[in-house]
DNA sequence: GAGCACTGC
């Protein structure tokens, strides 16, 4: 559940330990004005005439053929926006073409603006139609009509009325869709903070009159923050709140919204919404009920750059959708509008276009094109003249020039630095390393003060990082890895130096095993690293690298289809009616072999029959948000067999929560400490059973002593709340799959008691239908070799059962870093290996 | 003895 704050310092929001920038609006700024020259080497193509032709640069003269609608108050600050000058050309474009592509950079209002521009249209309205559709029986078969046609039924629905714009991320959703209902006058209530929501039904589950009418006639979501605001603030005493509470019902009416956004966890669609922010991937799931999208007149596709798996399958779908018949819409198209922050346009017009056009070389006929100037300040890039032997000599250098050399602040604020290195045992080296060099300075030069800032982090010791310095002649030195470049804004940043690299995860088909090494960034990456620099002022980026490295890398990152299993994607698309999953259109396609071995996967996981159709088990593993191996392992939990439903969701929630719920523990005195109450959570059995004894523990614990609880255990209370809305999600998902058959009772009826080692053994057992294939036996030198593939793989130092010699293991990922690592490992027995693999 | 970043009715 999102917690909203505004920050205190101007261009920022902060939501929980995240800041999203939303310049542009809140505060006015200077003229726009474009990166340097050396920063614009991102071979973006310019603007056409045609496309400018109607545009005057002068935001003042400029009228646009309707005016501004929602609240007037914020009119000023949308009228700067350098999208403002664009909206009669991009509704004059969506008039007539399906597709645009929008390439506008940070700050130039493209996620809020758009949809304003575009919800009055007329396309957008809603339309009643006739379609033709598929009979199918309860296992979504299609029923075929005698000749071997399948069998159709005409109905009457709703079309359109509704622009979805998806996200990659669920904050950038809510925070987004909170600004932009505001902006129209029918600002979103987010006071309630998860308490209530309206369930993701919007307008759809309102007006269509499908067979499942009014059915799902529930209004009111109870996604009660299970702990709620726990640990916010950095506070140790808070108020725990019980799961299931029995809080008052909210009776207040339902507002009318013209916006609303739906995520995990978390929907507020008002009746009326025109405008929904949405992730991709729910998105991905409301195609799987409606593979028409029939609610929406429009998908505005947000960051397609960042290029998730998610938002790839999207595209396929989109495209399908665009350029194929339209009969299941009832004749009426879908606008599609993909928005980028850097160019591909080239790449994504094609793969717009539908393939008629492509072969009678009227390619992008269909798409139209348009660039949008951005907000950035010119910022200086200096390379390294040669090659640099150490970066951390270098990085130090660098950072003490920039520090004796420049101001602290100028008439746009502080001049603040910000280090990209590549993960934490860098970024600690460097912060001692500066503050042992600072310790030597002149007292006339200014002090530094030095913040790491990485994902594993607490909230608190990330917030510390976007704080401004209270110090007066003081600089901030911010030390960050990835996180910087897209998650989060830091303020004050007018320096930036650039290791050149950042850590990449990579999933290896052959190995069945991912990696996780520091490569050379793309030269996107390191554009997008240099931007950082003149977000609020004119700024200097350092790079640690030549300008001759700097040509050499890659033009944008490795999509992240091609850097994980594809596992997961095949099974998306087996579930929304893919048969050929190699003729699925992709911008990227993952190596045939990558695409073999998980249609084998799928089959051995029994989501595939021999045909590589889905199965039943495949469609019920699908309704299941947690990856095919881990959906199996509650099927199968879910047999009379292993009866371990409840046993397999508490720790699924775990794993799945984001990181481990086991943060790190940093200093040595501290450890011995938590060291004694992890003690009593672990079980020989290995980590899994001791996440379960986690949960267990942890939910019949009382309210009022949770926070204690996680603060004694160095339990990362980010994730154990997140862990409870999966856990929550899970049960219920469960209860409608008919896995469960009652609701489990509340936690507060339950009574701890640790699970004996017959359950335990059901569990693992359990767990092995969804994972023998990463199972290791104990060699005689003492070595655990990998059951697939014979490989040697060390325990990693963050399990339980680290150095710990049982007959067998099975692990739940194996990751090479500086070894060959399996993780989240527990103790098996040897036979029981062959037992999972017969059945 | 080690941990880039996101995410899913």
């Amino acid at each position: 559940m999102s917690r909203k704050r505004k920050a205190d310092s101007g261009e920022v929001l902060k939501i929980g330990n995240k800041t999203i920038s939303l310049e542009g609006y809140l505060t006015k700024k200077p003229k726009t004005t474009t990166p340097s020259t050396s920063t614009s080497d991102n071979n973006t193509p310019a603007p056409t005439s045609k496309n400018d032709s109607s545009i005057t640069t002068n935001s003042k003269e400029f009228k646009p053929s309707r005016p501004l609608t929602g609240d007037p108050s914020l009119f000023p600050t949308r009228r700067t926006l350098p999208l403002y000058l664009y909206q009669d050309r991009i509704r004059s474009i969506l008039s007539k073409k399906d597709v645009l592509v929008l390439v506008g950079e940070t700050g130039s209002g493209k996620s809020t603006q758009v949809p304003q521009f575009l919800y009055q249209e007329r396309w957008c309205q809603r339309r009643r139609v006739k379609v033709k559709t598929k009979v199918v029986d309860k296992d979504g078969n299609e029923i075929m009509e005698e000749g071997g046609k399948p069998k159709t039924r005409e109905e009457t629905v709703n079309v359109g009325g509704v622009i979805a714009i998806t996200q990659p991320r669920r904050v950038a959703a809510t925070t987004l869709a909170g600004r932009v209902a505001k902006e129209c006058g029918t600002p979103l209530d987010t006071s309630g903070n998860g308490g209530r929501g309206y369930k993701g039904r919007g307008p759809k589950g309102k007006d269509v009159k499908g067979p499942k009418g009014g059915k799902d006639g529930e209004e009111w979501d109870e996604e009660k923050d299970v702990v709620e605001e726990m640990g916010k603030n950095g506070g140790d005493d808070e108020e725990v709140i019980e799961a299931n509470g029995n809080e008052k019902k909210d009776k207040k009416e339902q507002e009318k919204g013209l916006v609303g956004y739906s995520v995990r966890f978390d929907h507020r669609v008002p009746p009326g919404t025109k405008i929904k922010y949405v992730t991709e991937g729910m998105l991905l799931q409301e195609l799987l009920r409606d593979p028409h999208l029939r609610q929406y007149s429009a998908i505005i596709v947000d960051e397609i750059h960042e290029r998730s798996v998610d938002v790839d399958l999207l595209s396929g779908f989109l495209k399908q959708i665009v350029t194929g018949d339209k009969a299941g819409r009832g004749g009426i198209p879908l606008k599609v509008v993909v928005m980028s922050a850097t160019a591909q346009v080239e790449r994504i017009k094609k793969f717009f276009s539908s393939d008629d056009s492509l072969k009678n070389g009227t390619s992008g006929e269909e798409v139209e094109y348009l660039q949008i100037e951005g907000r950035q300040f010119p910022v200086e890039v200096i390379h390294e003249p040669k090659p640099v032997p150490d970066i951390q000599e270098a990085l130090i250098k660098t950072v003490f020039k920039i520090h004796t050399q420049e101001p602290l602040s100028d008439k746009h604020g502080k001049k603040d630095i910000l280090c990209f290195l590549t993960g934490q045992e860098e970024i600690e080296a460097a912060q001692r390393l500066i503050e042992e060099f600072a310790e030597t300075l002149d007292p006339k030069v200014p002090k530094v003060k030095v913040f790491p800032l990485f994902g594993q982090l607490s909230m608190e010791a990330q917030h510390e990082a976007f704080q401004p310095i209270k110090h007066p002649f003081t600089r901030k030195i911010v030390l960050a890895t990835n996180i910087a470049e897209t998650s989060v804004t830091v303020p004050g940043v007018r320096y930036v130096v650039d290791c050149g690299k950042a850590k990449v995860k990579q999933y290896r088909p052959r190995l069945g095993m991912e990696s996780l090494l520091a490569k050379p960034i793309s030269k996107s990456s390191a554009i997008q690293r240099t931007g950082r620099a003149g977000r609020e002022g004119p700024g200097k980026c350092f790079r640690l690298y030549t300008a001759e490295t700097f040509s050499t890398l890659q033009k944008t990152d490795l999509p992240e289809i091609l850097r994980t299993d594809v596992l997961g994607a095949i099974l998306t698309m087996k579930a929304r009616g893919i048969d050929d999953v190699l003729a699925f259109p992709l911008m990227d396609r993952p190596e045939i072999e990558a695409v073999e071995n998980a249609l084998v996967h799928l089959h051995v996981l029994g989501a595939l029959d021999d045909e590589g159709r889905i199965t039943e088990m495949g469609r019920k593993m699908v309704m299941f948000p947690v990856t095919a191996p881990y959906a199996r392992v509650l099927l199968a939990a879910a047999d009379q067999k292993y009866d371990c439903l409840l046993e397999a969701i508490d720790i699924i929630s775990c794993i799945t929560a984001g990181d481990d719920i086991f943060m790190q523990v940093r200093s040595e005195e501290d450890k011995e400490s938590v060291d004694v109450y992890r003690k009593e959570l672990q079980r020989r059995e290995g980590d899994l059973i001791t996440y379960l004894n986690t949960m267990q523990r942890f939910v019949s614990t009382p309210s009022s002593d949770r926070a204690t609880f996680c603060k004694q255990r160095r339990i990362n209370v980010r994730n154990m709340r997140q862990a409870l809305n999966i856990r929550k999600q899970l049960r219920s998902l469960s209860v409608k799959t008919k896995m469960l058959e009652d609701a489990p009772p509340p936690d507060s009826e339950v009574t701890y008691q640790p699970v004996s080692p017959e359950t335990a053994e059901r569990i693992l057992k359990a767990f092995l239908r969804g994972f023998a294939m990463k199972t290791a036996v104990l060699a005689p030198d003492s070595s655990y070799v990998t059951a697939h593939g014979k490989h040697v793989v060390a325990i990693h130092p963050s399990s339980s059962m680290h150095g710990v010699k049982r007959e067998a293991i099975m692990f739940l990922e194996h990751v090479y870093t500086q070894k060959n690592y399996a993780k989240k490992v527990s103790a098996i027995q040897a036979g029981w290996i062959a037992e999972a693999l017969a059945c």
